[in-house]
RNA sequence: GCCCAGGUGGUGGAACUGGUAGACACGCAGGACUUAAAAUCCUGUGACUUUUAUCGGUCGUACGGGUUCGAUUCCCGUCCUGGGUACCA
């Protein structure tokens, strides 16, 4: 009988079916563990090769964990908000949810075929109205909660308001807004309600307050920095401009410190936990007020680097500072204008990255340094950002690269304040070492000595004060699109107020169009019935929640997926605690990863979970990237080369001929322009005209036609074979191209196995049922004990060549024993759940693997060796080797190959200075 | 720009804690079986060099330095590629 994998997976299929194989075992006795994927986006491309390889990893462990006894969460739903949704709703005209219903359902049968071990009794999808229900009451949770620092936790805002009726917010420590007053009992019960809200809302973990936006009026709507492009939209090429707009935010920042020291409890790897250290940013140093000349205000700073304070020599500010406009003297009016004008059209991101092209404009101002009394000029630049810290620097060119050039440039001093500062005629020099110089009364100390006594100064004199500084700020938590939870907010008198429990959730209204609605407004502010059906004056709140609302939680839901009067379940939550393994992308570093442990922490707080921390254990995958071809330079005329053009079109030296072109050209409206005759550089041999394209790795998408899809491949070679091959292309943590050239390989290997069984035409398989030859033993062995090491750090590649090389040696008996091919068939079902399933049966057992199979245990007493062969090496380089017996000591060992007549060949006469004996593994003879 | 990761044969990769660089595959070349093909099996395969053939030798893990008896692995510097950079998910 030959390997017939469609026969084999239908087989299974039927069989786990009947069996409910997948079913999540709860309540359970059994130890719990939780595998966890990173969700996909539903996107209208259908699955790709890339998306399976993590969950074919963690399929893998989980299967793993199955078999050794747990029981095991494995589950898996969709993130399906998002922009591409919309954005297609908008061009077509479809719902938005019945695209997402059709993606999900395509991404369904998609996965179904590569035979995951989810329970999709657990399933979760962020946009489906059950779900975000409770996203909503999270966002009611967070409203009515605030920060307390001494308590070091989040309380309810009931209790905040009795404080404040009982003594003010005198002596309140909360995490609050930057300019928050303070006030007394009696007058906070003077405050109007209005005033009462404003004040409530400095303290809000979900608050509202104005930000600086990407406003792009041609398309009516607010971008992001990855859509605009040298201040023009992306699409459509509109001007983007800087615009103030009232937004909800997060109060991340109260959770700062606890989200940097509870990375040091996480099993993920230093590179994940040193990017959100530095997305964190936590900064120890100082704020300074520096007066301003003629003028009664001050521009206050936040300084890492107080000790450098003697060496400002001028101070920048955002241009969209709020002193621009009352400090600047008339005479400079015009050309900040201009500035502020240039600096609207650049995103955050160009003014930090454009480090060549120094800009800036002087205000005609002066700041007033508070130790010395020097004067310096005072000048916005686009490289101090309006949302960073204070949005003001003090500017020290002697140790700031940037303010040097900054210095360079607007002719400004240079003043060397350590001793240590040498040739900063052509570079800023940061250091701390040595003793300070120019610098008044911290002349001749050192770094720590001198901050100190700076502080300490800066407190006395009431100017300013030690500060810890995160450079985290608050999440934005709106969003000026259709596609997203609506807020369970309504306005009531311009007072935001929360919708009861009962009410929830609050659906979607439905809109004529999806676009936005210009004004700024989302386009739910076009449901004007939605907007205002609460009556009485009332409005509804028209922003929408941010994608990563749904994703902050959803490890929790699928605790207990289908609780209608909870989020999640107080005896599921206790039971399965949080994420013991975990696996995504590198790409959600510092974005779902660190607002789901926000809100984790928060949920924390509330008692609402057991753990502090949701994932345990991190695994990240690579991505698979596609293959494609582009055009080059000069190939086409009109044309500035690097156009995708299909694989498929070219042949196999990847050249594409005149034809194919002229299809192009009729079906890519990238290319309709071309006259095949006049445009085209052609190259010519006997097979007619071509261009040769260029060959690029690039991420898969639909645009770049380089996508590969699972089915093909599991048509061709059986899903077993897909998901091997997937494991055996590298370290599941590395970026690979796809390259379908190596599948042979690992389909020729499932065929080796296949005819260890030596199946007769019957389909019967035959073994021997007595003990086989103790060298058969020893290849199982090797292979329990590597397969298992391997699993267990994620080195799946690596197993599945242990596999390759367990059939390989095996394959040279005639008939192989029950009992090895029992446990390889074990070792194998995590990988090949199909296959392995119809070998078991074959093997005799009725009850499929997950339910009857155990892990097969690793015996040492078969890998005994009584000889090493010890490699011989002279200076570092092997030059003999030799077998020498196991037992032999270090002193033995160096008798022997001192006297072994190759190494006196090689000697040649000349005595050893040294010889290094590392038992059991190298001999190094150094000459 | 800043933060993080990666760079090993023609290709994907292995070498887990500083101890035989290239496991396992792909591709390629040659051979067996076959009327032929497919399938399967066997042999060789980093580069250079020596030799009738062996036995050997030299170089070699992006590049330049360093530490060490010994470095793909640790340290310093450079180049290139990928991810993130706060409204893509």
């Amino acid at each position: 009988m030959d390997y017939n994998f469609r026969e084999i997976e239908q087989k299974a299929i039927e069989k786990w079916k009947a069996e409910n194989v997948y079913k999540v075992e709860y309540p359970s006795t059994k130890p719990k563990f939780y595998v966890l994927d990173m969700f996909p986006y539903p996107s209208g491309a259908g699955l790709h090769v890339g998306h399976p390889l993590g969950y074919i990893a963690s399929d893998i462990f989980s299967r793993y964990k199955k078999l050794k006894g747990f029981n095991v969460l494995h589950p898996m739903g969709f993130d399906s908000f998002g922009l591409p949704a919309e954005q297609y709703a908008i061009q077509t005209g479809q719902h938005p949810a019945k695209t997402t219903v059709d993606n999900i359902k395509r991404y369904k049968e998609q996965l179904s075929k590569i035979g995951f071990s989810f329970d999709w009794e657990r399933e979760v999808s962020t946009a489906d109205a059950s779900y975000y229900k409770w996203t909503q009451w999270i966002f009611c949770q967070l409203f009515e909660h605030w920060y307390d620092k001494t308590a070091d936790k989040a309380k309810e805002i009931k209790e905040l308001i009795a404080i404040f009726e009982q003594e003010g917010n005198l002596n309140v420590a909360a995490a609050c807004g930057d300019n928050t007053n303070k006030f007394t009992a009696p007058e906070w019960t003077s405050f109007s309600e209005m005033e009462k809200s404003d004040m409530l809302m400095q303290y809000r973990l979900a608050y509202q307050a104005d930000s600086w936006v990407n406003w792009c009026e041609g398309l009516g709507t607010v971008l992001a920095n990855d859509e605009v492009k040298d201040g023009f939209s992306e699409r459509g090429g509109f001007p983007v401009e800087k615009k103030k707009m009232s937004q909800w935010f997060l109060r991340i920042t109260a959770y700062a410190q606890r989200l940097l020291i509870g990375l040091e409890t996480l099993d993920w790897s230093d590179s994940m936990k040193e990017m959100q250290r530095n997305w964190i940013g936590k900064s120890i140093g100082a704020m300074v007020k520096f007066e301003i000349k003629n003028h009664s205000g001050f521009v206050e700073v936040f300084t890492t680097r107080i000790d450098t304070i003697f060496g400002v020599s001028f101070m920048v500010i955002a241009p969209e500072h709020e002193l621009v406009d009352l400090i600047s003297t008339s005479e400079y009016k015009e050309e900040i204008k201009a500035y502020q004008k240039y600096c609207n059209t650049r995103t955050d991101t160009d003014r930090q990255s454009d480090v060549k092209n120094v800009t800036g404009q002087f205000l005609g101002a002066y700041a007033i340094n508070p130790f010395n009394g020097v004067e310096v000029p005072i000048f916005i630049a686009d490289y101090v950002l309006i949302g960073y810290g204070t949005g003001a620097v003090m500017a020290v060119p002697s140790g700031d690269q940037r303010d040097f050039l900054f210095a360079k440039k607007f002719n400004l001093p240079i003043i060397p304040i350590l001793d240590t500062q040498i040739s900063i005629e052509t570079e800023a020099n940061p250091t701390k070492e040595g003793k300070y110089i120019n610098s008044d009364f911290i002349d001749g100390l050192e770094f720590k000595a001198a901050t100190n006594k700076l502080i300490e100064a800066l407190e006395i004199k009431k100017i300013g004060y030690g500060k810890v500084n995160f450079r985290m700020r608050d999440a934005g938590f709106s969003r000026q699109r259709y596609w997203g939870e609506p807020f369970p907010i309504f306005y009531e008198n311009g007072i935001p107020k929360l919708l009861e429990l009962k009410d929830l959730p609050l659906e979607l209204p439905e809109v004529i169009s999806y676009k936005p609605a210009g004004s700024g407004e989302s386009p739910l502010s076009t449901a004007t019935k939605w907007v205002n059906e609460l009556g009485d004056g009332k409005t509804r709140e028209t922003d929408t929640m941010p994608a990563f609302a749904g994703s902050s939680w959803y490890f929790l839901r699928y605790m207990d997926a289908q609780n209608d009067n909870e989020f999640v379940s107080v005896a599921a939550q206790q039971y399965w605690q949080d994420v013991d393994l975990y696996i995504g992308g590198t790409e959600h570093a510092v974005g779902h990863l660190l607002y789901s442990r926000f809100w984790h922490k928060f949920f924390y707080d509330k008692g609402l979970v057991s753990t502090e921390e949701p994932f345990k254990k991190l695994v990240n995958q690579g991505m698979i990237q596609g293959r494609s071809l582009l055009t080059k330079e000069n190939q086409i005329k009109g044309i500035s080369g690097g156009l995708n053009v299909p694989i498929n079109l070219a042949d196999n030296k990847d050249r594409l001929f005149k034809d194919k072109l002229v299809y192009l050209s009729k079906n890519d409206n990238r290319f309709e322009n071309i006259d095949v005759e006049k445009d085209v550089n052609w190259e010519e041999n006997e097979n007619g005209q071509f261009i040769l394209l260029q060959n690029e790795v690039e991420k898969m998408s639909k645009s770049k036609y380089n996508v590969v899809n699972p089915d093909d491949i599991i048509n061709e070679f059986g899903a077993d074979c897909f998901r091997m091959f997937e494991m055996f292309l590298g370290p599941i943590e590395q970026h690979k191209p796809w390259d379908t050239q190596g599948i042979g390989g690992v389909s020729r290997f499932i065929g080796k196995l296949w005819r260890l069984f030596n199946f007769d035409e019957n389909g019967n398989a035959h073994f021997s049922t007595t003990k086989g030859d103790d060298e058969a033993y020893k290849i199982l062995h090797k292979t329990i004990k590597k397969v298992t090491e391997d699993i267990e750090r994620f080195s799946f590649n690596t197993a599945v060549s242990a596999f390759m090389i367990c059939v390989n040696d095996l394959s040279k008996f005639k008939l192989q024993d029950k009992n090895i091919l029992s446990d390889l068939v074990l070792l194998m079902a995590p990988f090949a759940p199909f296959t392995t399933e119809f070998l078991w049966e074959k093997l005799g057992n009725d009850v499929c693997i997950l339910k009857q199979g155990n892990w097969p245990i690793f015996n040492e007493s078969f890998l005994v060796e009584n000889l090493i062969n010890y490699p011989i090496s002279f200076n570092g380089k092997v030059r003999a080797k030799l077998d020498l017996d196991a037992a032999l000591s270090e002193n033995e060992i160096e008798k022997i190959v001192l006297e072994n007549e190759n190494v006196i060949k090689i000697l040649d006469g000349k005595a050893p200075k040294k010889v290094i004996v590392v038992k059991g593994r190298i001999v190094n003879v150094v000459i």
